[in-house]
DNA sequence: ACTTACCGTAAGTCATGACTTACGCACTGG
DNA sequence: CCAGTGCGTAAGTCATGACTTACGGTAAGT
Protein backbone atom coordinates (compact mmCIF):
# COMPACT_ATOMS: atom_id res chain seq x y z
CA UNK A 1 0.00 0.00 0.00
CA UNK A 2 2.97 2.13 0.49
CA UNK A 3 3.36 2.71 -3.19
CA UNK A 4 0.27 4.98 -3.06
CA UNK A 5 2.34 7.51 -1.29
CA UNK A 6 5.24 7.08 -3.36
CA UNK A 7 3.29 7.91 -6.36
CA UNK A 8 1.62 10.79 -4.91
CA UNK A 9 4.62 12.43 -4.13
CA UNK A 10 6.74 11.96 -7.10
CA UNK A 11 3.87 13.27 -9.00
CA UNK A 12 4.21 16.88 -8.07
CA UNK A 13 7.31 18.24 -10.10
CA UNK A 14 9.05 20.13 -7.56
CA UNK A 15 9.47 17.32 -5.68
CA UNK A 16 10.27 15.29 -8.66
CA UNK A 17 13.12 17.61 -9.21
CA UNK A 18 14.26 16.86 -5.79
CA UNK A 19 14.22 13.59 -5.91
CA UNK A 20 16.01 13.67 -8.62
CA UNK A 21 19.00 16.12 -7.78
CA UNK A 22 19.38 13.16 -5.20
CA UNK A 23 20.18 10.80 -7.56
CA UNK A 24 23.35 12.57 -7.92
CA UNK A 25 24.36 11.91 -4.46
CA UNK A 26 23.36 13.04 -0.86
CA UNK A 27 22.92 16.89 -0.01
CA UNK A 28 22.23 18.91 2.78
CA UNK A 29 18.66 20.90 2.63
CA UNK A 30 20.80 24.37 1.92
CA UNK A 31 22.53 22.91 -0.95
CA UNK A 32 19.20 21.55 -2.79
CA UNK A 33 17.32 24.76 -1.73
CA UNK A 34 20.03 26.64 -3.71
CA UNK A 35 19.12 25.29 -7.95
CA UNK A 36 15.36 25.29 -6.89
CA UNK A 37 13.52 28.28 -7.92
CA UNK A 38 11.94 27.81 -4.25
CA UNK A 39 12.46 28.74 -0.78
CA UNK A 40 14.22 26.68 1.60
CA UNK A 41 11.48 25.98 3.92
CA UNK A 42 9.64 24.94 1.11
CA UNK A 43 12.29 22.55 -0.04
CA UNK A 44 11.64 20.96 3.42
CA UNK A 45 8.58 20.24 3.39
CA UNK A 46 8.95 18.04 -0.26
CA UNK A 47 11.65 16.30 1.93
CA UNK A 48 9.43 15.37 4.74
CA UNK A 49 6.78 14.28 2.47
CA UNK A 50 9.66 12.04 0.38
CA UNK A 51 10.65 10.43 3.83
CA UNK A 52 7.08 10.13 4.88
CA UNK A 53 6.87 8.11 1.63
CA UNK A 54 10.15 6.12 2.49
CA UNK A 55 11.68 7.41 -0.72
CA UNK A 56 14.66 9.61 1.04
CA UNK A 57 16.55 9.23 4.36
CA UNK A 58 18.45 11.85 6.46
CA UNK A 59 21.51 11.86 8.85
CA UNK A 60 22.67 14.93 10.77
CA UNK A 61 25.89 16.70 9.86
CA UNK A 62 26.72 19.40 12.32
CA UNK A 63 24.46 21.44 11.91
CA UNK A 64 22.73 20.63 8.56
CA UNK A 65 20.69 17.18 7.91
CA UNK A 66 22.06 15.43 4.81
CA UNK A 67 19.38 13.50 2.68
CA UNK A 68 19.53 10.68 0.50
CA UNK A 69 17.58 8.27 -1.34
CA UNK A 70 16.28 4.90 -0.09
CA UNK A 71 16.59 2.27 -2.88
CA UNK A 72 14.47 -0.08 -0.98
CA UNK A 73 11.45 2.85 -0.97
CA UNK A 74 10.97 2.64 -5.01
CA UNK A 75 10.83 -1.26 -4.41
CA UNK A 76 6.64 -1.25 -3.34
CA UNK A 77 6.35 1.17 -6.49
CA UNK A 78 8.17 -1.34 -9.11
CA UNK A 79 6.47 -4.17 -7.67
CA UNK A 80 2.99 -2.25 -8.37
CA UNK A 81 4.46 -1.60 -11.59
CA UNK A 82 5.20 -5.29 -12.79
CA UNK A 83 1.61 -5.96 -11.64
CA UNK A 84 0.42 -4.38 -15.05
CA UNK A 85 3.28 -5.41 -17.23
CA UNK A 86 2.33 -9.19 -16.66
CA UNK A 87 -1.45 -8.91 -16.48
CA UNK A 88 -1.97 -5.89 -18.89
CA UNK A 89 0.30 -7.00 -21.68
CA UNK A 90 -2.00 -10.09 -22.33
CA UNK A 91 -5.18 -8.33 -21.90
CA UNK A 92 -4.02 -5.86 -24.50
CA UNK A 93 -2.88 -8.17 -26.96
CA UNK A 94 -6.62 -9.48 -26.96
CA UNK A 95 -7.89 -5.86 -27.55
CA UNK A 96 -5.41 -4.60 -30.52
CA UNK A 97 -7.12 -6.73 -33.15
CA UNK A 98 -10.59 -5.39 -32.25
CA UNK A 99 -9.42 -1.64 -32.04
CA UNK A 100 -10.45 -1.71 -36.26
CA UNK A 101 -12.69 -4.93 -36.03
CA UNK A 102 -16.16 -3.54 -34.47
CA UNK A 103 -16.49 0.41 -34.81
CA UNK A 104 -19.22 2.31 -34.77
CA UNK A 105 -21.68 0.84 -37.89
CA UNK A 106 -20.11 1.41 -40.93
CA UNK A 107 -21.96 3.77 -43.27
CA UNK A 108 -20.91 3.87 -47.30
CA UNK B 1 9.74 13.72 -20.31
CA UNK B 2 6.43 11.36 -20.84
CA UNK B 3 7.02 9.98 -17.71
CA UNK B 4 6.20 13.29 -16.16
CA UNK B 5 2.85 13.43 -17.10
CA UNK B 6 2.56 9.40 -15.95
CA UNK B 7 3.88 10.24 -12.94
CA UNK B 8 1.16 13.03 -12.29
CA UNK B 9 -1.45 11.10 -13.75
CA UNK B 10 -1.25 8.18 -11.02
CA UNK B 11 -0.63 10.56 -8.26
CA UNK B 12 -4.04 11.21 -8.13
CA UNK B 13 -6.15 8.30 -5.77
CA UNK B 14 -9.04 8.20 -8.33
CA UNK B 15 -6.94 8.31 -11.16
CA UNK B 16 -5.18 5.34 -9.83
CA UNK B 17 -8.20 3.01 -8.83
CA UNK B 18 -9.20 3.97 -12.45
CA UNK B 19 -6.31 2.34 -13.83
CA UNK B 20 -6.38 -0.75 -11.42
CA UNK B 21 -9.73 -1.16 -12.58
CA UNK B 22 -8.82 -1.20 -16.22
CA UNK B 23 -6.03 -3.83 -15.27
CA UNK B 24 -9.15 -6.87 -15.13
CA UNK B 25 -9.56 -5.88 -18.64
CA UNK B 26 -11.45 -3.13 -20.61
CA UNK B 27 -14.43 -1.56 -19.93
CA UNK B 28 -16.68 1.34 -20.66
CA UNK B 29 -17.02 4.68 -19.13
CA UNK B 30 -20.24 4.15 -17.42
CA UNK B 31 -19.29 0.48 -15.94
CA UNK B 32 -16.42 2.30 -14.43
CA UNK B 33 -17.89 4.86 -13.09
CA UNK B 34 -20.30 2.41 -11.21
CA UNK B 35 -18.32 1.15 -8.73
CA UNK B 36 -16.43 4.41 -8.13
CA UNK B 37 -17.98 6.93 -5.70
CA UNK B 38 -17.97 10.09 -8.52
CA UNK B 39 -19.98 10.97 -11.29
CA UNK B 40 -19.80 9.42 -14.75
CA UNK B 41 -18.27 13.19 -16.31
CA UNK B 42 -16.27 12.88 -13.34
CA UNK B 43 -14.62 9.58 -15.09
CA UNK B 44 -14.73 10.87 -18.45
CA UNK B 45 -12.17 13.46 -17.51
CA UNK B 46 -9.91 11.28 -15.80
CA UNK B 47 -9.57 8.90 -18.76
CA UNK B 48 -8.66 11.92 -20.69
CA UNK B 49 -5.69 12.54 -18.56
CA UNK B 50 -4.53 8.96 -18.63
CA UNK B 51 -5.22 9.03 -22.47
CA UNK B 52 -3.02 11.65 -22.62
CA UNK B 53 -0.47 10.55 -20.49
CA UNK B 54 -0.50 7.57 -22.90
CA UNK B 55 -1.26 4.86 -20.42
CA UNK B 56 -4.51 3.95 -21.96
CA UNK B 57 -6.22 4.12 -25.46
CA UNK B 58 -10.13 3.79 -26.18
CA UNK B 59 -12.12 2.41 -28.89
CA UNK B 60 -15.77 3.15 -29.87
CA UNK B 61 -17.98 0.09 -29.42
CA UNK B 62 -21.47 1.18 -30.70
CA UNK B 63 -22.50 3.77 -28.61
CA UNK B 64 -19.90 3.31 -25.88
CA UNK B 65 -16.32 3.76 -25.45
CA UNK B 66 -14.30 0.98 -24.30
CA UNK B 67 -11.09 2.44 -22.39
CA UNK B 68 -8.03 -0.24 -21.68
CA UNK B 69 -4.46 0.13 -20.55
CA UNK B 70 -1.57 0.48 -22.71
CA UNK B 71 1.23 -1.13 -21.43
CA UNK B 72 3.87 0.99 -23.20
CA UNK B 73 2.54 3.99 -21.50
CA UNK B 74 3.96 2.18 -18.40
CA UNK B 75 7.91 1.89 -20.23
CA UNK B 76 8.98 5.21 -20.10
CA UNK B 77 7.98 5.08 -16.51
CA UNK B 78 9.56 1.80 -16.38
CA UNK B 79 13.05 3.20 -17.72
CA UNK B 80 13.05 5.87 -15.11
CA UNK B 81 12.30 4.14 -12.50
CA UNK B 82 15.83 2.03 -13.30
CA UNK B 83 17.86 4.74 -13.41
CA UNK B 84 17.51 4.97 -9.74
CA UNK B 85 17.88 1.54 -8.43
CA UNK B 86 21.44 1.98 -10.83
CA UNK B 87 22.34 5.09 -10.33
CA UNK B 88 21.55 5.27 -6.72
CA UNK B 89 22.14 2.06 -5.43
CA UNK B 90 25.68 2.40 -5.31
CA UNK B 91 25.52 5.55 -3.35
CA UNK B 92 23.24 4.89 -1.19
CA UNK B 93 25.57 1.99 0.33
CA UNK B 94 27.87 4.64 0.45
CA UNK B 95 26.05 6.65 3.18
CA UNK B 96 24.41 3.63 5.24
CA UNK B 97 28.21 4.03 6.96
CA UNK B 98 27.87 7.27 7.70
CA UNK B 99 24.61 7.18 8.95
CA UNK B 100 25.72 6.57 12.52
CA UNK B 101 29.18 7.66 12.14
CA UNK B 102 29.65 11.71 12.24
CA UNK B 103 26.36 12.79 13.93
CA UNK B 104 26.28 15.86 16.16
CA UNK B 105 28.77 16.40 18.49
CA UNK B 106 28.79 13.64 21.27
CA UNK B 107 28.44 15.25 24.65
CA UNK B 108 29.08 12.85 27.26
C1' DA C 1 -38.10 9.75 -38.00
C1' DC C 2 -38.31 9.61 -32.93
C1' DT C 3 -36.79 8.03 -28.70
C1' DT C 4 -33.36 6.23 -25.78
C1' DA C 5 -28.68 5.18 -24.29
C1' DC C 6 -24.00 6.67 -23.77
C1' DC C 7 -20.62 9.80 -23.87
C1' DG C 8 -17.58 14.28 -24.07
C1' DT C 9 -17.27 19.14 -23.08
C1' DA C 10 -18.43 23.68 -20.78
C1' DA C 11 -18.92 26.38 -16.89
C1' DG C 12 -18.88 27.04 -12.19
C1' DT C 13 -17.80 25.71 -7.18
C1' DC C 14 -14.92 24.29 -3.59
C1' DA C 15 -11.25 21.93 -1.16
C1' DT C 16 -6.52 20.50 -1.31
C1' DG C 17 -1.87 21.54 -1.11
C1' DA C 18 2.19 24.22 -2.64
C1' DC C 19 4.20 28.34 -1.47
C1' DT C 20 5.43 32.35 1.46
C1' DT C 21 7.21 34.87 5.87
C1' DA C 22 8.04 34.62 10.79
C1' DC C 23 9.66 32.20 14.54
C1' DG C 24 12.23 29.01 17.67
C1' DC C 25 15.55 25.30 18.36
C1' DA C 26 20.16 22.74 17.87
C1' DC C 27 24.84 22.81 16.85
C1' DT C 28 29.62 25.13 15.94
C1' DG C 29 33.29 28.24 16.23
C1' DG C 30 35.43 32.24 18.30
C1' DC D 1 29.25 32.21 26.54
C1' DC D 2 27.74 34.60 22.56
C1' DA D 3 27.11 35.28 17.86
C1' DG D 4 26.16 32.88 13.52
C1' DT D 5 24.60 29.12 10.62
C1' DG D 6 21.37 25.62 9.19
C1' DC D 7 17.14 23.63 9.77
C1' DG D 8 12.07 22.42 11.00
C1' DT D 9 7.49 24.04 12.11
C1' DA D 10 3.47 27.36 12.34
C1' DA D 11 0.31 30.27 10.25
C1' DG D 12 -1.56 32.41 6.46
C1' DT D 13 -2.26 33.16 1.28
C1' DC D 14 -3.29 31.79 -3.20
C1' DA D 15 -3.56 28.95 -7.29
C1' DT D 16 -4.40 24.42 -9.08
C1' DG D 17 -7.36 20.83 -10.10
C1' DA D 18 -11.04 17.52 -8.80
C1' DC D 19 -15.76 17.55 -8.63
C1' DT D 20 -20.53 18.93 -9.80
C1' DT D 21 -24.71 20.01 -13.02
C1' DA D 22 -26.17 21.28 -17.63
C1' DC D 23 -25.91 20.76 -22.37
C1' DG D 24 -25.14 18.92 -27.13
C1' DG D 25 -23.82 15.29 -30.24
C1' DT D 26 -23.59 10.45 -32.08
C1' DA D 27 -25.23 5.73 -32.53
C1' DA D 28 -28.87 2.05 -32.13
C1' DG D 29 -33.53 0.20 -31.74
C1' DT D 30 -38.49 0.54 -33.02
Amino acid sequence: MTYALALQCLGDPMRRRLFEKLRAGSASVGVLAKGLPVSRPAVSQHLKALKRAGLVKDRPEGTRRVYFIDPEGLGPLRVWLDQFWDRALESFKQEVGKTAGRGPRRTP
